[in-house]
DNA sequence: GGCTGAAAGATTGTTGACAATCTACAATCA
DNA sequence: TGATTGTAGATTGTCAACAATCTTTCAGCC
């Protein structure tokens, strides 16, 4: 990303922060799933570091959503419930809205270039026509879509606060993921008229659409996962 | 708060989080100012407490924007600059949007007896008409006239994300406050029109009005520090 | 006089040890 | 047999000491 020479790469990190970032990768990934145990001494081993940093990087996640503290227990992968999901959505859209209207105003020509690039790759994806483990490989382009349009908005309250709520609710998806099998239908569509919307500067459309967006994607969400897992 | 047996007070707080909540109470409270330097062995020592919960507490509340941390160098309460406040605001607008539009539709009759008892208190300090230090009775007021909405909509997350939006906003006021000395005029009629919207569930007006509220208030905030300091 | 650089002091980063608490299991009693 | 109490092991909470880094001071030099 930035052009980070090795030097302030070893002076910003401390032991504490790469541990954050580690964790943070793992409960994203989905190696540490929902509602598992986080045990101080055997990650501290595993890590190669002592409790000490460990426990701040516990701090940090616990602030930021991903694990939950139980004094003298221990600390959790936070398990966001349905209802939870279903209010996280609720700011989701909001924020996406805002995302919408500001991108609109805001993007260069390079940026949307970028975006127009990933939508592209979604269509590839999607024309293979609903295969086992398409779903898997469009995520991750859903990602990158919304966080290339968070970035053009150039708020950076506004990408902290986006991200926090998009973590949250992938710990939502994972924890979920093994009955619905990523069986989730795409939305291209949708996308390549968010972007459009945004490349002409219609911040009211964009706006809007990325509201609709936000709330189709949860009740897709909310369709597969009551669909029965899929037969292998 | 909620009836909280003085058992799990001692149960589930932890030196960490009892610095946590202390620092937080210091830096919001305006005892601690943004930029100053937070030295861990003073105020374990001031504290009575080892470093180590004071490290955990300064991972919290950096996560949570309250703090700044830079490598080998310590922790500083943060400055929020006027370009990030306006960033923040521009969120603070979307998600009062939404507190509108969600409290519009949740809120009790018992909640909206509470909300024009606030803006009754605020009717009897703004009558007194514009005097030095009107400002400072009529702050907490405004922020229980907030936060008594934003616990209407009933939405958790909401919640979260909101008051740590306001947190960073206080920050920016009270690193300005001794150049403006809260020589704020008050807005009392646009907080009636807000508590009437909700109170007959217009979602719309509701929204509307809270997002301008918010941007009045960032609007006579810039003034108020524009002009040059009130002669003593 | 002002700059360079080394040494001393102060502060943060990290670790390992000790204390407090919880969990699991076995022994005891109704 | 079932519930309960007590004990042993494991885990978290806290602390104090050590290592690494930064800041300040001051002597030496141009």
């Amino acid at each position: 990303m930035a052009a980070t020479t090795p030097i302030d790469l070893l002076q910003q990190n401390s032991l504490a922060m790469l541990v954050q970032r580690e964790l943070e990768r793992r409960i994203l990934g989905g190696e540490l799933k929902p509602g598992s145990k986080l045990n101080e001494a055997d990650l501290a081993g595993a890590l190669g570091v002592s409790r000490g940093p460990v426990r701040e990087a516990f701090r940090a996640l616990d602030q930021s959503g991903l694990v939950r503290t139980e004094k003298n227990r221990g600390v959790f992968v936070r398990q966001v419930s349905l209802e939870e999901a279903n209010e996280i959505y609720e700011v989701r859209a909001a924020l996406e809205g805002l995302i919408g209207r500001l991108a609109a105003r805001r993007i260069r020509p390079v940026q949307v270039e970028k975006v127009r690039a990933v939508v592209k790759k979604m269509h590839s994806v999607g024309r293979r026509g609903g295969q086992p483990g398409d779903a898997a490989a469009y995520y991750p382009l859903n990602v990158e879509f919304h966080e290339l349009l968070v970035e053009a908005t150039g708020n950076r309250a506004l990408q902290a606060n986006y991200r926090r709520i998009v973590n949250e609710l992938d710990l939502y998806r994972r924890e979920t993921i093994s009955r619905s099998a990523e069986n989730i239908p795409l939305s291209t569509r949708e996308h390549e008229a968010i972007v459009n919307a945004v490349a002409k500067a219609d911040g009211k459309l964009a706006e809007r659409l990325l509201v609709e967006h936000v709330l189709e994607s949860r009740e897709r969400l909310h369709r597969a996962l009551a669909r029965p897992a899929r037969a292998a």
